[in-house]
DNA sequence: TATGAATGAGGATTCATTCAT
DNA sequence: TATGAATGAATCCTCATTCAT
């Protein structure tokens, strides 16, 4: 039982600690963002923040490697609870990805500080990205098979997915609203990918 | 004393440091970036640095301005050069960031570590980039007044554009050709705005 | 993060770094003084200094501070003890004085680095400076209201006497005794108070 | 002629910078003046200051040097002129100080922020000052040896002389008039110098 | 496990000094 | 002689990390 206790415990001051970082290395450049800080806000003392992560880097990383993970989680769970046309998983997977940006807005902000370097929990991470990537693909892939999409270089457009949500964010095209975003952006994929080919074809 | 010294002009010498320092923040966090290693690689003395920057922040955004001043300016000659329709506008636009991003490929990276903060400079680093975004919001505008395009939110789609770009090249599809980058990318944008208007009307 | 961390009240520490600036400072100009050797002599590591002090300035003027404050206690303790007339007390100030400027010589020999500037620190600095003066003055009214001193500028001579103490010291006529000085101030200053006055009235 | 014209030039230079430095040196502590400032304030070149003085101590040396040197030849002026008896030439060597204390302000703030250290120039400057005190010694001996004045320690004596001008500048026992000053500095030191035997030997 | 005082490696920045012009 | 751009040694200070409690 006092495991179990302690337990609980641990997990929610982990959990504190990385949304305290979240914030801060979303706010500020990496180097800017002190631990001192991080400690403070995540009401502990600094060197507890050692015991749960290696060192500032691990930290860093650990903040993006658990924004992506919980992300591909929840799409996963979305795409398996209703099986459907590829169509309809490209959409609710832009959706969610917008969901996620404006939720979790921190997240996305922090990878414009990325801090350059190799480590095991970057590697982690830029898995974690990958598989986010090839999900996306998968589902265009899936499209193309159908025969409902169209697409050249799909391991392309896959990367332009997230990409476009970030370019939404960043330009801050100010108070946009979550729906109006996702909408568009399906359009805009969506469009690109249904058209292009059979359009050419057609012609 | 309001602006210390500088501008001494020795344009070459500030070229050597901004080039050498565009390498370095390109490959490496902002805080791993030491300049003494800048000043090594620009073949100056480390105080020579403070003559043509204030600081290494005021160095890194500079980076990063005169990056985009290029490009933009860049461009504006295309577009001068002959006046052409929307669609080969926007084409020669989209070309033109692909060659850049790929010439100049440090730059694209460099803002991947990107050091939040407020400064003169890095304003005007925030202007020149807007710029940018204005001009292909420009070209997209002209399109629809002139009926080749259709988009509900056109501020979103010009700030999409960079994203496309920085995406194929962040995910590193390695290897891939500026060519047929360019031209997947002129697809899945044009396709997005021709079509799209005009397949809603017409089913 | 108004005052940092400070207070950590690890008295001994502080009292190590003061004595171990004091020597230094008082042996070589403000800006040859490395904090590195500071930090050594005082035995703690460098960035200890600054858990104590907010910079090299704050040091600097700490000692002072700390130095003048001892001595201003001191003073107050001796006149505390035995209430005696304003010669007795103007006797044993300017003994205490000498005494503590022989014995803690360094601290006479800071003044002569002072660094102009201004800082919290400084002010309550000389506000303790002013305060000891204004001890001496308080001396020499007393003793006009008695009759016993005369003085037109009282405010002048209290302000005299920490000089005559450390113009002899920085004269360094070698190796005067404490008690010789001490008398030989005594004389000089008592001689001037009590005469000047009757010989005006006797002549 | 051409090389006469040099020579009142440079002259003329070097007295600016020397009085450029005195200033800058009396209104900040050593470490803060920056040669740049002395140079601009002195109206030449950075490189300039180097043809006329070897470093930046020399020329600190240099300020203090050339100011006791000059307020030494004035005492001597004033004593030659008319022979008078040791206290009338005591008189007029305080008046001289005060005058001079008063009128080069700056050079007695320079003394404050004396950075300590060995240096050819220093140790000209020293034996200029000692040639004050030396210059004083003398007046006080003479005083002695004619029966005017009594003084077991005259050459604790002389060395008060400066610092009792000092200790009033410096409490700057605001606003005083200089003539003030004087007679309180004569009267205290002259009623000290020749009541106190004769008292002595009178009871 | 939790802490935060202590540490010291590390690096940005300054500025006296040099030297080519 | 006069200059001021260039230099890099010198040093203050920061802050991630450790470890005794």
């Amino acid at each position: 039982m006092g495991e179990k206790t302690m337990q609980v415990t641990d997990k929610q001051k982990r959990a504190n600690i990385l949304s305290a970082a979240a914030v801060l290395f979303a706010t500020q450049a990496f180097h800017k963002v002190l631990l001192s800080d991080v400690a403070e806000k995540a009401g502990v003392g600094k060197g507890t923040l050692y015991i749960y992560f290696k060192n500032k880097e691990d930290l860093y990383f650990s903040v993006l490697l658990d924004g992506f993970s919980s992300l591909v989680e929840r799409i996963h769970l979305q795409l398996d609870e209703t099986t459907q046309g590829p169509m309809e998983n490209l959409e609710q997977t832009i959706r969610e990805i917008v969901r996620f940006a404006f939720q979790d807005r921190h997240l996305f902000n922090v990878m414009r500080t990325l801090p350059i370097g190799m480590s095991i929990i970057r590697e982690r991470w830029l898995e974690k990205r990958r598989e986010l990537i090839d999900l996306i693909l998968s589902i265009i892939t899936q499209g193309i098979k159908a025969g409902v999409f169209y697409d050249p270089h799909p391991e392309l457009t896959a990367g332009y997915i997230p990409g476009l949500v970030r370019s939404a964010l960043l330009n801050g095209t100010d108070g946009i609203d979550p729906d109006v975003l996702s909408r568009h952006i399906i359009r805009f994929v969506t469009t690109a990918l249904t058209q292009s080919g059979e359009l050419k074809a057609t012609l």
